[in-house]
RNA sequence: GUGGGUAUAGCUUAGUUGGUUAAAGCGCCAGUUUGUGGCACUGGAGACCGUCGGUUCGAAUCCGACUAUCCACC
């Protein structure tokens, strides 16, 4: 089995690690960056991303496949020439977006039939056009094209789109090995990422992960969580499924999540983590801060000259007052947004440096418990 | 000065032939956001319906006067 990540310390299940991809290294555990259309919304350009500590973009291959369009991105070079960020690019494979936005979607073994959220017309997506897709955009890290089942799920089901989600696995691999083999491919070293399934039902979890990493893939992803299941119940498979997943690969929770999800499950041994939340919440004023998450929107903060979070480094924080912010948010001036945005990415990326750095000092445990209740709190 | 129109929540307005706790949008106050349809969603507070008088069992609604404001004309 080939080693994907060079585990440096490890504390309980906890790992400290390094990926060391064709775009460089990704320092684990890590938060990965969303940029859905080739951009972090709320106007962050790939210039501000060293600046915010960011290691991984997140790229969606259902919103550039739909625009502008992923054979535009491949004659411009790329997702990397394109966006002008030279580190590691992660692709989703759609799988997601087809089962959560899309409307009228139609699943058969082939794959889903669709229609776009822009304007309805007609899409067919499976495996292979997943794979395709995303080789166009030359991302660093393909991921596989699954079902993603919201909970709670019949068994039966679960059972049988796991299944599925397999067999569309192996075609994936096919594919992408065919794609990487061809002269005029993006990048020709592209990697496939495998996603465990099996909804809240760990005996189909175990058994899915067990199939899956039989094909000795570069790295391997927990879906289907954090989609309407308790936090207890996601931690209860998390610890269900670790076992099972090869110990030199990368390990992906999907979507996750909050300040204290992500510190429960890199306490349960993963490696990496992408969510919405501290881009979305900033965009409705939410800010994410050591001593809790604060709205800034909230008019006790209208004449507040401190920064966002009085220990935080970011160049919001070390520039601007949460008067300042507030204003703006209120006033829906762009600036705000980007602010927000630039801020809660920031806190993430150092909150993400704090655990490795807990985790080389061999004091997880300690900052886990020190900071678990602080950061979850709403002040 | 004459004729006509309009006065309902902070703002813009809806209120059917007079009939229970007067409605909506924006704003305000708060909450929710977990592999992101870019500014969303869910709540809440807030109006003695311009003033005074009359008709009526009952008036935002009908009548009168007054006040404010708009339009036209002199």
């Amino acid at each position: 089995m080939k080693e994907r990540i060079r585990i440096i310390r490890t504390e309980g299940k906890a790992r400290r690690g390094e990926i060391h991809t064709p775009h460089g290294v990704i320092q684990t555990p890590a938060f990965m960056n969303v940029a859905t259309c080739g951009a972090i919304k709320g106007a962050v350009s790939a210039l501000d991303l060293k600046e915010l500590k960011c290691q991984v973009q997140l790229c969606n291959t259902y919103h550039l496949h739909l625009r502008p369009g992923d054979e535009t991105v491949k004659k411009l070079g790329g997702l990397h020439k394109f966006t002008n960020w030279q580190g590691p690019i992660l692709t989703d494979s759609g799988g997601s977006q087809v089962f959560s936005l899309a409307k009228l979607r139609n699943i058969k073994e082939e794959g889903v039939t669709f229609s776009s959220h822009i304007d309805g017309r007609k899409i067919f997506m499976g495996p292979e056009e997943s794979m395709r897709i995303q080789s166009n955009l030359g991302s660093t890290i393909a991921m596989a094209f699954d079902e993603c089942i919201e909970n709670p799920a019949a068994y039966g089901y679960v059972e049988e789109s796991c299944a599925r989600t397999l067999r569309w696995l192996y075609r994936c691999k096919e594919e992408l090995d065919r794609l990487n083999a061809k002269e005029d491919t993006v990048n020709r070293s592209q990697w496939l990422w495998g996603i465990n399934q099996g909804s809240t039902y760990e005996d189909l979890r175990k058994q899915h992960m067990r199939d899956i990493r039989g094909l000795d893939l570069d790295g391997y992803a927990i879906g289907g969580l954090a989609v309407g299941e308790t936090a207890e119940e996601m931690y209860r498979i998390i610890e269900a499924v670790e076992p099972e997943m090869p110990s030199c690969k990368p390990r992906y929770l999907m979507g996750v999540g909050t300040l204290a999800n992500i510190l429960e499950a890199v306490a349960r041994g993963i490696d990496m983590f992408d969510c919405v939340m501290p881009t979305r919440n900033a965009r409705h004023g939410h800010a994410f801060t050591m001593e809790g998450c604060r709205n800034l929107m909230n008019a006790k903060y209208e004449l507040d000259e401190n920064p966002i979070d009085v220990s935080c480094g970011c160049p919001v924080c070390k520039n601007h007052t949460r008067a300042y912010v507030h204003h703006l948010l209120k006033s829906k001036e762009m600036l705000g947004m980007r602010l927000a945005v630039m801020h809660n990415l920031y806190f993430y990326n150092s909150f993400m440096e704090k655990i490795r750095a807990a985790l080389e000092a061999g004091a997880f445990q300690a900052f886990y418990k020190e900071t678990v209740n602080k950061v979850s709190a709403r002040i």
